[in-house]
DNA sequence: TGCAGGTTTAATGTCAGACATTTAAAATAC
DNA sequence: GTATTTTAAATGTCTGACATTAAACCTGCA
């Protein structure tokens, strides 16, 4: 099932990758119980302490999930849409903010992806989905908000729209884009006139969803694009003085 | 800079996360040095192994690389997209193969996303991406190829596609949504003549992309997605006999 | 017999200390 | 001043032990 060459290095790196191996192959199935740690360490030919090491790497993927006492061990770990949402997320948060990745270029890669949902928006959006967004857009217009309260109410309009296509896969995909963008957007000081001009976009974007309208819903959305990479260069133009690792 | 009160259960479960969030948070940046493992043990007050265990955690998520030796140690690691691609894609298969997602869903998904870059790839489009579309066509046309083989020149295909858009980050996103199908349609059977409309649809995209013709790439991965719709609900019915997870 | 309770046991979680290995920097030799 | 050797710091690994958990077992009592 798995074997194992001391040549290289980093045992522990080369059992997760066996198990990992395993498991993506259907060799192990959900659920399944892989050996205990004394038995795997055996089978490997190494120490308990290197068992766990790779096994903790697998968990941190949620490969596998861990019970305690008898009759415990390792499971292979049926990976739920929450877990799979939090690691996209992480991922992708992570990519953006340290590779020198343009707000230019995440922006257009959001709204792109985001433009995708548009007809099945329209054709899906429930009417809980509608509630969300207004309700979301109801607190943008709070004044008090703070700029960034502003951008996660942002995110969860636009993570309500994406919802409304009805397709897990979608939203699952798309979280990554449209939370990874808040960091970035979150350098951006929004103004009264800017707040007002992007509310005013997803009022629109809003009223195409309930009237079932996805060119619409697509317009909304490359209107709201335009909007958001003019700020983006006012905001990065403002800054000139002191470029940060987000410019360019 | 991070705390960890031993109440609850699993410390390098606590640890990991105490140090994700100092890297996700910016308190540790890019190629900063951690503190030595025995630094860690005494800061958190738990033995080296636990400590181990944490970053392993951290390294399976690419969030730290390891160097040995002196001057060695753990460093905040510049997560790179071949990196993320590949967490992407692990990540996604998973989900995909373990959620009974059903394939209806996933691929509406896939080509939801992937018509999104189709006017970023009719704008910007090089000829080494045509060539790379082209090459998968030419490939596809063999008779000798296996079912599995034909599904991966496919994958290739759409992966050329997506990266004509020129968008890294587009890319990156699209990279689990086309890569997690693989398994699904590895479970059609493709006729020749199934063979012969795909391709003849592959010839379609390229030529659209050729023009730069952003609806008729739209068009072209809409008629594809129809065909493969409908080959997979055959090759649902044809073992209706002995249904298995994916079904429904 | 049947059930409530404690007891056993198998597993993970954690610790301590040691040794092996790697690698850069410091010390030495020429 | 350069090349070589030595040193030291760090991760990688091993052994062995104890702590903790929770299911399974067994006992005692009705």
């Amino acid at each position: 099932m798995k074997i194992d060459p001391q040549n290289p290095a980093d045992l522990s790196a080369q059992i997760a990758t066996a198990i990992r191996d395993a498991i993506v192959d259907g060799v192990l199935i959900v659920d399944q119980r892989l050996p205990s740690e004394a038995e795997l360490a055996e089978h490997f030919a190494v120490s308990r302490p290197t068992v766990r090491e790779a096994l903790k790497r697998l968990a941190a993927q949620s490969l596998i999930r861990t019970q305690r006492g008898a009759s415990g061990g390792a499971f292979v770990n049926r990976i739920s849409f929450e877990q799979a949402y939090s690691q996209q997320i992480t991922t992708s948060t992570l990519l953006l903010s340290m590779n020198a990745v343009s707000f230019e270029t995440a922006c257009e890669a959001r709204f792109a992806l985001e433009r995708a949902c548009a007809p099945l928006a329209a054709e899906r959006r429930g009417n809980s989905h509608l509630d969300a967004m207004r309700a979301e857009i109801a607190r943008q217009a709070e004044a008090a908000l703070t700029d960034e309260a502003f951008c996660a109410s942002d995110v969860a309009f636009h993570r309500a729209l994406v919802d409304s296509a009805g397709n897990p896969v979608i939203s699952y995909q798309l979280a990554g884009a449209v939370e990874a963008m808040q960091p970035l957007m979150n350098m951006i000081t929004f103004t009264a006139r800017d707040r007002a001009r992007i509310i005013a976009m997803h009022a629109d974007i809003a009223a195409a969803a309930e009237a079932r309208n996805a060119a619409g819903i697509e317009a909304g959305l490359t209107a709201l694009e335009r909007e958001t990479q003019q700020l983006a260069v006012n905001a990065i133009a403002a800054r000139a003085t002191a470029p940060k690792k987000t410019a360019v």
